[in-house]
DNA sequence: CACAGCAACTAGAACGTTCTAGGATGCGGT
DNA sequence: ACCGCATCCTAGAACGTTCTAGTTGCTGTG
């Protein structure tokens, strides 16, 4: 380490190369403009050099960044897959990504915060518990994403998966499977509870199954998903649709204490299709999200609003994918 | 969404106050040299135009960004934990933190060349594959402090769990619950593998069981797990300890499906004290390494380089420590 | 042979801060 | 009346880039 070095700049390549700084930028951002000697000369120099653009500079003086700032949250799996997806889609666009994490001793507001300050161009928010109108006063500043939320906002974009549509598909798999009475263990005051409840809902009316309809109060947790398992237990279903896979977690392993065999006496899907519902150990059927079209649309709305191209319907809404394991068979008897 | 707008600076909170430029600098930074009353009325002023510093200006100016950079891999569970330890120490120590992420697509050098533009004043990196001689071509140009990794360079800062202990604890508490008979499920060519490996036969020689040191190869997944299990089933051991909780809950599996009880007719320990080893479904007796002490001694060994005060030992050796769950127990008969 | 046109380069301002050096002003002490 | 010394404020340079508006030197054309 020599942390007493000053660090390489332009000045240094161009007196080095024999040549001014603004022929070394010009080099160095590959823009038109210089003899393909001089270019070959002055990169072989950079390299020798060691040369790093420094991007605060870069950013000062042209005012773009290309800089999108991303706000997740830790403990959530969903958002490392979805962090994957984002990194592509920008990376094709032509944008960085800068990282602002949630934990449970950092809020969003700082996350946020932090982000302002970086001077990104767009916002892309996971999830998170923020208000609309806080949201909105974000949103005055600079664009900003939302992602697997929804906002009634006009002033936000938002792009999500289709809750509903995944909770049909749950339906309508256990449904041809030969299941009537499907119960369904909610999500709480989670982001998109709500929609899964009400898809739910609606697809056992489609089926005329309206009389079945039984909902169990949950939430995202694996304690959530034992406790309505506990409940569940005293007068079983055949079948049980999940607010997520974590919660069926917890609701499959207190089934198989109670000696119930999955899906032998009953079926569980789950939602999301984390790495978790993939563990052979549990093995669940599952509503799977569409990462890449759910990443490359919300890059493409973020560059949209920052490149001030008028855009299409405010939100974007994805459709999700039944994913089969075993956890769902045909009901008993 | 004013996109249109231009960014309020220290400019015209000035004009807007009726002061110089660097009169609100000298506030906004709340360095002496301003009177009580000028002080509220620029505060009173940026707060009203919604002013917002920009670090990358302060950045450049001041040559200090008092910013860490940190390369964490999407993928791995125990990055996120530690993130979050990593966040407070750098708070508490004046630090901001910039994120970049190592994803399927995206390797350790992409992410470390994003940091290094961003003009961080030092780089923790979590793991990787990187070799030691490219590690330190990047700690000539900055600090380098790197966890759950080794390397035998003088110029790399390294701070990690001690693998060789937690592997000692987990013999030991499986030798005081009367077993003799116990395998290891290797970790491959994973960080931290051999040293779990040399660990577990140290612990079995001290403890008299030299004879029954057995190795079965294995890795970091869980299918690694998995098809270590299947190997041992030949004639199986009463106690596993394995390479970390993933390649463990593979293990359990298989275990499982073969009709072999947890923890009565084998015992089982991870390693790493996962989210997944917490899971009621899975509930594995593991190894914790100690989040908080890894994190604070990491930021300190970076803001001690960067600081330039000379700093005790090159590398930071943190115990583990032994969680106790349900897959150990006594050994059967 | 003058001059337009082009390719290749350069000088210098600009971006929004921080920082150094110094200018007012007021006040107490001689 | 003058000095010394705070206290409060300001002008202007600096940071490392990009960008605008050139300047140079060469080639081709009327």
């Amino acid at each position: 380490m020599r942390s007493g070095e000053r660090r390489i700049t332009l000045a240094d390549v161009a007196a080095e190369a024999g040549v001014s700084v603004a022929c070394v930028s010009i080099v160095m951002r590959g823009a038109p403009g210089a003899a393909e000697t001089t270019r070959e000369r002055v990169l072989k120099v950079a390299q020798e050099l060691g040369y790093q653009p420094d991007s605060r500079a870069r950013l000062l003086r042209s005012g773009r960044s290309r800089l999108l700032g991303v706000v997740f949250d830790v403990r959530h799996p969903f958002h490392h897959d979805l962090l994957t997806g984002l990194y592509d889609a920008a990376g094709a666009a032509g944008y960085q990504l800068t990282l602002s994490a949630v934990t449970p001793r950092r809020g969003e507001r700082t996350a946020v915060g932090d982000l302002l300050q970086d001077r990104c161009e767009a916002i892309v928010l996971f999830g998170g518990t923020m208000r609309s109108a806080e949201l909105a006063s974000i949103a005055s500043r600079l664009p900003v994403v939302a992602m697997m939320r929804s906002s009634r906002r006009r002033d936000v974009d938002v792009v999500h998966n289709d809750d509903a549509l995944g909770s049909h598909q749950a339906v309508d798999h256990l449904v041809s499977l030969g299941h009537r009475r499907i119960a369904h263990v909610d999500g709480g005051t989670v982001h998109g509870s709500a929609e899964r409840r009400t898809g739910y809902q609606e697809a056992m009316r489609r089926h005329g199954l309206g009389e079945h309809i039984r909902v169990v109060p949950g939430g995202a947790g694996e304690e959530d998903g034992a406790a309505a398992a506990a409940r569940l237990l005293i007068d079983p279903p055949t079948a049980v649709t999940v607010f997520n896979d974590l919660s069926a977690t917890g609701l499959l392993d207190v089934l198989h204490r109670n000696g119930l065999r999955v899906p032998g006496d009953i079926s569980v899907v789950g939602y999301d299709d984390t790495s978790l519902s993939r563990l052979a150990h549990i093995d669940l059927t599952t509503i799977g999200q569409d990462i890449d079209a759910l990443a490359t649309r919300a890059i493409q709305r973020a560059v949209q609003r920052i490149e001030g191209t008028p855009s299409g319907p405010r939100a974007v809404i994805i459709a999700p994918k039944l994913v089969v394991r075993t956890t769902t068979g045909a009901p008993p008897g």
